[in-house]
DNA sequence: CGCGAACGAACGATCGTTCGTATGTTTGTC
DNA sequence: GACAAACATACGAACGATCGTTCGTTCGCG
């Protein structure tokens, strides 16, 4: 049998290949329901086959899952590393990892939704494992604000704080926003480098 | 019998009455495995009885998440009404908003976490009603934004996105911060009334 | 022939919930 | 204050449904 977890497809456009496809459809439905309230029987009917047949796919339910998450924590992580090893000024390195966050997220959305919300139902060791993932990527971008700080482009605050928040805002934004093509999302970036900078930087406004 | 949907009590720190004590359990079961991960089995072995104990004090198992989705909904829109009938300038209905809104999420963070992630559980016709309060809710900020921008206190930008997105922030802090006092709210509520109003006024930073 | 991929049947477990019943407390009546 | 009717709350047993998964088999393609 082959393995279970090999890297996610981009899954933007859904492939051909019917793991895949079915990897996809399941993505969809961990999306809106939820892992706990899809049921194997429901992905099986949606992929056109009976719920054993996804046996000779993937071994469990979880692995379904778990191959959702890890594709898109590792995405993020290896972007992550990526960016951090430019030679840019820590404000463009903020700005360019801002842009590749939206971009991985639009590209999609559906994944995100599940790597954002479902990523608990992992059971042990792939949970620690994926926490341990997702701190990585919270530390590169505190790491940004860090260095952005000391160097004094930044004023102070907490950056693992400002981080966490600054992702927040970004994942939410799938939720709330129509699909964006590369100009769009390109602007959204602007739009949130600019919220940031603006907001952490600039002196507090005067409430009457 | 009495009626199963009354409001729900404060909550922050657990009441004495065993029905409310069992929704207290529930809430926490709700916001840590997820609805449709708890089965009413567990939630009787933390309340101390036995599962079909549970049904004296609810009717089913959805009616404890419409309980605690609709009392933090209800509690979410009457302070909006409240705050939208006050005779103050738009930027300190803001500042109020903002910092009622954050008094709100600390003041039962479980709560708000089957409020924020586990509504979609809601059935028909309950869902659509859901849905109706937490749209009235966005409005009352999109609300804000479009006076502000018609007075010229804020640039430009689509208000709902500007609603969504703050909101947004602010149900997410509660995951990444720890319990806060009254005056660290406030100051919590300062940094994201300075953050919004510096980001969204400020003149846009220039990456070279 | 061999092998991947599909199937129907069915397993044990668990789900939300109902039922009949027991028990203790409250309430109404003299 | 005594007694019974009424009620609230707990329980064990069990229902039908659905869960994730396994098994043995078959089918079709290289």
């Amino acid at each position: 049998m082959k393995s279970d977890t090999l890297a996610a497809t981009p899954a933007s456009a859904p492939p051909s290949g019917r793991r895949a496809l079915i990897a996809s459809f399941a993505t969809e439905l961990f999306h809106r329901k939820g892992y706990a309230a899809t049921s194997m029987r429901e992905l099986a009917s949606v992929s056109g086959i009976e719920a054993p047949s996804l046996y000779n796919h993937f071994s469990s339910k979880e692995t379904l899952l778990h191959e959702i998450c890890f594709g898109m924590a590792d995405a993020f992580v290896s972007t992550a590393q990526r960016i951090a090893a430019m030679d840019l000024p820590v404000e463009n390195r903020l700005a360019r990892a801002i842009e590749e966050h939206l971009r991985l997220l639009f590209s999609d959305r559906e994944a995100v939704g599940v790597f954002v919300n479902e990523w608990r139902h992992l059971s042990e060791p792939s949970l620690q494992t994926f926490k341990s993932l997702r701190s990585d990527y919270e530390q590169f971008f505190a790491g940004l604000f860090q260095e952005g700080m000391q160097q004094g482009v930044f004023t102070q605050g907490d950056p693992l704080w400002l981080g966490r928040q600054l992702l927040l805002l970004m994942n939410g934004s799938v939720h709330s926003t129509a699909p964006l093509d590369e100009d769009a999302i390109a602007q959204l970036g602007q739009r949130f480098f600019n919220l940031w900078m603006g907001g952490v930087a600039s002196r507090p406004a005067q409430i009457s």
